[in-house]
DNA sequence: TTATTATATCGCAATATTACGATATATAGT
DNA sequence: ACTATATATCGTAATATTGCGATATAATAA
């Protein structure tokens, strides 16, 4: 008990919600507004611009490389942090296919 | 410790995090493909056709619920469930918003 | 080599989520 | 009134997430 039950659902189902979960706290969306308005940014600047400490930012940033929406070039002694254009597209169509799903314009039942 | 920080983050990131979290599981995924599929459906529709207990596809209902994207109508004994479509099209705004932000067609650093 | 800087990872405590049995509530049918 | 049906809520165990200090790693600078 406890666990989600990830066997019962299909691939696609899984796999949005993978996506969502990894979104789904403010603190990354926050760095992903940040990345944007900045093209590319270090981990550092994101403590600095959040507030969180540097193991928390770090653990948010591996989230989100888990979903491939950034990815981290090696610049010396600091790490590059860029949105993957190719990911983020990806991810972009995978929910509008999901929310383009038409909606019946009636009342319920 | 433990507990997500919001009140660092503002208005709109939190949210755009609560909507995303709200949408973040399988199951969720699931029910909400149901009831667009089936326009409506009660509680025990999904029961039968996703496999989980009835008091954890209430919970989830209950989650949807909260974000606005369901409403419940109540029918004899049952509760028929069907899409807010303002809600749903004004949660597609926001999260067309947020994915919209142009993304520069560079590589990192 | 030693110090500095930047990041990642480990370990842990606090909190949140997931799932479900048991039970409460409420309506419809007999 | 009694029974069946449908849902919501409570309580609880298992698991996951969040946040951070401490520490490890790795590259640059002095």
């Amino acid at each position: 008990m406890g666990a989600t039950k990830k066997d019962i659902f299909n691939e696609e189902q899984n796999r949005l919600a993978t996506v969502l979960k990894a979104l789904a706290h403010p603190a990354r969306i926050a760095i992903l507004q940040y990345i944007i308005k900045q093209d590319a940014c270090i981990c550092n600047d994101l403590v600095q611009e959040l507030g969180l400490a540097q193991a928390t930012i770090s653990q948010h940033l591996k989230e989100l490389k888990n979903i491939g929406i950034i990815k981290g070039n090696i610049e010396g002694t600091s790490v590059c942090y860029c949105i993957d254009e190719k990911a983020w597209k990806q991810i972009k169509i995978e929910l509008n296919h999901f929310f383009s799903d038409t909606i019946k314009t009636e009342e319920c039942c």
